[in-house]
DNA sequence: CTTTCTATATATAAAGG
DNA sequence: TCCTTTATATATAGAAA
């Protein structure tokens, strides 16, 4: 990268391969500090170069942002790891953990996190389980909104007229969000088959 | 650290926040992806933006790194109470079954299936992580799609002696235009009346 | 949130201690 | 392995889309 751009594959020289990790490895744990501090996030870094040595970072502590990674990933096996060939012996716990990993898996796919392994298919796949998954969801939200509409009709009918404050900001948002999920009026471009996305707007 | 020195403290501007944010953590993600490849360094980078989203990255497989440093660090104790296999075993599994409950409930409802018990709020949130993870995913798609382009288009240079120009990677279109054609992956539930919600608008 | 553009701040390859 | 120095490759702040 500098005086001459370097391949990003391993660096065979040994003596260059040490000065270039200790190099570098400063830097990447710099910039690690630096966007935990700008950006208020929480960050856990661990590096064990060639020969073993451990370096590591973490915004908090270490083991609160593994357990948080955990909880979003679940890997779970990660909190198991004492007992964990014994686990795996167990029959119902194996299954059990294999089949929280497989979900975890999915949904993290369904987050749009795990994508790079997947091919095209898969990725179809995904996109149209996705839309039929908003669809519901804003079709469920249109209903409960029709029904909280129904409701205030009622109580404006009951009253005389009168304006009244109940109404949380809740149905502000209401309208908008509602007309943002179903602008139906103007289809996009072409499509073939699936007409589902173009509720997103 | 460009046109002006910034300071490393947090950046109290939410917008600046979050732009910083998206450029450095793609920085430091590079970083570390060619330190391990450079160095043959195991590296494990766990990041969680101030909103909670889980960016990660590990040069093999992060249960596996993170073991590593347990190992190393010695944060792990536990498993010391001898006999205690068959109650581990049985929380383990009492954990894992719970884990997999959970995570099929969101499943399920991320495929819009188990609504009825949500709240608005509840609804608005999938909403929103249903979006992020179909934006993610057509964008996934459609940089598989200009990677096949670029790759045809230098086939066809080489082949016809033809130079192209790609130019930039205007390929908005390509996002929106992409949805598929094939792979039917049949949406669990009713569609009839699946336009209720356009009633609102 | 992501990305583009441009001007500059940083990081770092090489070489030598 | 760690520190220089120097010349150059990258990263990124700010503004805008």
């Amino acid at each position: 990268m500098v005086r001459q751009r370097i391949e990003i594959k391993k660096i065979v020289n040994v003596t260059a391969r040490q000065v270039t990790f200790s190099k570098r490895r400063r830097g990447l744990f710099k910039k690690a500090k630096e966007l935990s501090t700008l950006c208020d996030a929480e960050i856990a870094l661990i590096v064990f170069s060639s020969t073993g040595r451990l370096f590591d970072f973490s915004s908090s502590s270490m083991g609160q942002v593994i357990e948080r990674h955990n909880q979003q990933t679940e890997n779970l096996i990660q909190l198991n790891q004492p007992s964990l060939e014994l686990q795996l012996d167990n029959s119902a716990s194996a299954i059990a953990i294999k089949e929280v990993e497989e979900r975890t898996l999915e949904l993290r796919r369904l987050r749009g996190e795990e994508l790079h392994g997947l091919g095209l298919d898969e990725l179809k796949k995904l996109e149209k389980t996705l839309e039929g998954g908003i669809s519901r969801v804003l079709k469920t939200k249109s209903e409960m909104f029709e029904k909280e509409i129904a409701a205030l009709k009622r109580k404006m009918g009951s009253d005389i007229g009168q304006t009244h404050e109940q109404g949380q900001s809740s149905d502000q948002s209401i309208i908008t969000t509602t007309n943002n999920g179903s602008s139906a009026a103007a289809p996009p471009q072409d499509y073939d088959s699936s007409d589902t996305y173009l509720k997103l707007g």
